[in-house]
RNA sequence: UGCCCGAUGGUGUAAUUGGCAACACGUCUGACUCUGAAUCAGAAGAGUCCAGGUUCGAUCCCUGGUCGGGCAACCA
C-alpha cells in the first residue's frame, strides 16, 4: 500500500489526468510543437512585478509554467517585470525569489530582469520612432486620457500624432537625457485612435519619471510601460508561450503589434492567458492583501492566516501540498472559486504520509490512575503508521496524567466512544483505562478525573487483545513540556468576502476570531527540541509545526489544518 | 451603445477526428481501526445556459439570444 502512495508512481495523482487529457494550454502547445513553431522548443516565464509577497495564486501560475517546461523538455525562466520605480522594493524581489526557489521551480541561470532590457528598449524605440510608428506627446495625462474616448466612442487623435520623426527623435532623446519634468511628455505608439480596442489606442510606451531604481538606481528617468516592455522582454529571452491570467487578454492585440515592430526571424513569443485562481473565504489581490498588512489585520505578510506563499509556509503548508493543490485545480479560461476544503485536503494528504504522529494535549485535564504502582515507566510508540521506515520512540507514562478536556464528559451522549463516570477507554500506545468518579473545584468544574487502569491491557502485551470503542492522546503530567499553540481560522466569515452591499467593505467580513492562542498547552517532552518549521501530527487533532518564533524555552506551534473529524460533523 | 472572453452535478476539471457525460473535492452510508484520522467499499447528485439549425446522432459544429467576467493608469 504505502508504495502505492509515492507520489510518482500513484495512479491518483493528477500528473495522470483521466483519459490523459490535457488542458487548453497543453493543447495550444502540442499543436505549435505539431506545425513546428519554435524549432520545437518550448519556454515559459513567471514575470512577477516586484511590489507585493507572491500568494497561491502566483503559486498556481509558477507552478503551472514550470510544470509546463519540465513536461516539454523544456526551460523556465524567472524575470521580475520591474518598470515602476515607484513601487517596487528590494524585499519584495528577496521575497519572491525565496518563494519560487521554495516552491522548487528552478530558473537555473535564467533570472532576468526587465530593467536588463532598458538599454535595448530604448534602441527599439528609436527604431519604431523612426519608422514612423512613435510619436511624443507633449500632453498631460488627463488630457490624454480625454482623447482616449471611451469603450464605445472613439478616441480622437493627439495633435502631435504628425510630428516629423526628426522631431520626435529629438524629443524622445531629450526625454532621456533629463530635459523634462515628470508628465511632461510621453512616447506613445501610433496605432489606432478608433480602434474598438482601447489598448491599440496609440498606447504610451514611456513616461518620465524620475525616481530611483531598485536596479538601475538613477540611470533613467524614462521607464517602459508594462505591454512595451513585456512581449519584448519575452522576445529576447526566447520565451515561446507566454502565460499570464485573463485580464491581460485585451492587452494580446498590442503584445503582437510590439512583437510585429521587432521580429526579425520565425521565433515568436505567443501570450496565451488563463483564469486566475480565487478560493473561498479569502481574498487574492495584491492590494488587498498589503492593506491587510498595513492596517494590521495581520501580524504581516507571512501572517499564516494570509493566502500568500510565505504564509503557508509559516502555517505548514508544504510545497509537495501546494503541487498538489495545483494539480487538481487545473487550468481553464472561465472564472471560478475553488472550495478552501479542496486545499486543505491537499495539505493532509501531503502530510498524512510524511509526518511524525507525536502527543500534545491542547486543553488538558487531569487524571491520576489510583492503581497505578509505579513511578512511571517508557512506553514504546510508533512515529508513523503510514511509513513503515518511520520508527519508534519512547514516551514516558506515569500515574498522573493529562487528557483533552473535551475527552471526558460527565453526562455523555450516545455514542461517545471517550471518557465517562463508568466508561473504558484505550490510552493511546498504553493502557486501558475506566473512570471511577471525578472531582469538581468550587466553580463546578471538573477538576480531575479519577480512574483505575488494567495492567494486562498494555498495547503489544498480552492481553492487549480486549477492545475498547475509543483511544484517546495523553501526556505525562511530571514530564509533559510547555507550548503555546496557535489555532488559526478562515480569515473571513463569508465564503465571498468581496461580495458586499454597494459602500461597505470587504474587511467588514474580517473573522474576529481567526487567529486563537492556547497557552499551557502540554506536550511530549520529545518535542522540546523541535526546531522552526517542523511538522507533527498531534494524533486526533490535527497537523501542526513548529512557528519560526519557537525556542526550546518557549515553543510554539501553528495549527496547520485540523483532522478530519467525523464526531464533530455528527454533532453539529 | 462598442470590443474581447466564458457558460458541463454543490465546487473545480474532463469527455481531442460529433456516438446519449468521467474524475477529484465536498456530502451521505457501511467496513476496518489502539488516531471518531488514514484506508477500503458503496450511494446520492448534472442530461451539459436557452431557442433554433446541420446530422442517423450535438457537451462538441452553425445562427440568434440570455447570463457572468474583463477593457476607458503616464499600474502590472
Amino acid at each position: 500500500m504505502t508504495e502505492s502512495r509515492n507520489p510518482e508512481n500513484d495512479p491518483k495523482s493528477a500528473e495522470s489526468r483521466p483519459g490523459g487529457s490535457v488542458n487548453f494550454i497543453e493543447a495550444i502547445i502540442n499543436e505549435d510543437l505539431k506545425q513546428g513553431k519554435n524549432n520545437g522548443r518550448i519556454h515559459t516565464r513567471f514575470p512577477p512585478e516586484p511590489n507585493g509577497y507572491l500568494h497561491i495564486g502566483h503559486a498556481k501560475s509558477i507552478l503551472l509554467n514550470y510544470g509546463l517546461a519540465k513536461k516539454y523538455n523544456g526551460k523556465f525562466n524567472l524575470r521580475f517585470d520591474d518598470t515602476n520605480p515607484i513601487k517596487e522594493e528590494q524585499e519584495y524581489v528577496d521575497s519572491i525569489l525565496e518563494d519560487v526557489k521554495w516552491l522548487g521551480a528552478d530558473w537555473e541561470d535564467r533570472l532576468f530582469f526587465a530593467s536588463d532590457f532598458f538599454d535595448q528598449l530604448y534602441e527599439w524605440a528609436e527604431k519604431i520612432i523612426s519608422e514612423g510608428n512613435a510619436y511624443v506627446d507633449d500632453q498631460p495625462a488627463t488630457v490624454i486620457a480625454q482623447q482616449r474616448g471611451t469603450p464605445t466612442q472613439p478616441g480622437i487623435e493627439s495633435p502631435f500624432h504628425d510630428r516629423s520623426v526628426e522631431e520626435n527623435l529629438d524629443l524622445f532623446r531629450r526625454m532621456k537625457a533629463g530635459e523634462f519634468r515628470d508628465g511632461e511628455k510621453v512616447l506613445r505608439a501610433k496605432i489606432d485612435m478608433s480602434s474598438p480596442n482601447m489598448h491599440m489606442r496609440d498606447p504610451v510606451m514611456y513616461r518620465i519619471l524620475h525616481a530611483h531604481h531598485h536596479r538601475t538606481g538613477n540611470k533613467w528617468c524614462i521607464y517602459p510601460m508594462y505591454d512595451w516592455a513585456h512581449g519584448e522582454s519575452d522576445y529576447l529571452e526566447g520565451i515561446t508561450h507566454s502565460i499570464c491570467t485573463l485580464e491581460f487578454e485585451v492587452h494580446r492585440p498590442l503584445y503582437n503589434w510590439f512583437v510585429d515592430q521587432i521580429q526579425t526571424d520565425e521565433y515568436r513569443p505567443r501570450q496565451i492567458e488563463f483564469a486566475r485562481l480565487n478560493i473561498t473565504y479569502t481574498v487574492m489581490s495584491k492590494r488587498k492583501l498589503l492593506e491587510l498588512v498595513n492596517e494590521k489585520f495581520v501580524e504581516g505578510w507571512d501572517d499564516p492566516r494570509m493566502p500568500t506563499i510565505s504564509g503557508l509556509r509559516r502555517r505548514g503548508y508544504t510545497p509537495e501540498s501546494l503541487r498538489l493543490f495545483a494539480e487538481k485545480v487545473g487550468v481553464a479560461k472561465r472564472d471560478n472559486v475553488i472550495d478552501v476544503a479542496l486545499l486543505e485536503h491537499s495539505i493532509r494528504e501531503a502530510l498524512n504520509r510524511h509526518s511524525p504522529r507525536v502527543m500534545a494535549v491542547l486543553n488538558p485535564l487531569k487524571v491520576v490512575i489510583a492503581n497505578y504502582p509505579q513511578q512511571h515507566e517508557m512506553i514504546t510508540l510508533e512515529n508513523n503508521p503510514e511509513d513503515p521506515e518511520g520508527g519508534t520512540r519512547e514516551v514516558p507514562f506515569s500515574g498522573t496524567l493529562l487528557i483533552e478536556r473535551e475527552d471526558f464528559l460527565v453526562d455523555p451522549p450516545k455514542k461517545f466512544f471517550r471518557l465517562a463516570p463508568g466508561l473504558e477507554v484505550r490510552l493511546k500506545g498504553a493502557y486501558i483505562i475506566r473512570c471511577e468518579e471525578y472531582k469538581t473545584d468550587d466553580a463546578g468544574n471538573v477538576a480531575e478525573v479519577i480512574c483505575t487502569y488494567d495492567p494486562d491491557s498494555k498495547s503489544g502485551g498480552a492481553g492487549s487483545q480486549r477492545k475498547v470503542k475509543g483511544t484517546l492522546h495523553w501526556v505525562s503530567a511530571p514530564h509533559a513540556v510547555d507550548a503555546q499553540v496557535r489555532m488559526f481560522d478562515r480569515l473571513f466569515l463569508r465564503e465571498d468576502p468581496e461580495n458586499v452591499p454597494e459602500g461597505e467593505d470587504y474587511k467588514k467580513n474580517l473573522n474576529p476570531d481567526s487567529l486563537q492562542i492556547l497557552e499551557g498547552c502540554k506536550v511530549e517532552p520529545g518535542l522540546k527540541e523541535a526546531m522552526p518549521g517542523e511538522k507533527f501530527q498531534f494524533q486526533r487533532l490535527g497537523y501542526f509545526c513548529v512557528d519560526k518564533l519557537s525556542t526550546p524555552d518557549n515553543l510554539i506551534f501553528n495549527r496547520t489544518v485540523p483532522l478530519r473529524d467525523s464526531w464533530a460533523r455528527s454533532q453539529g
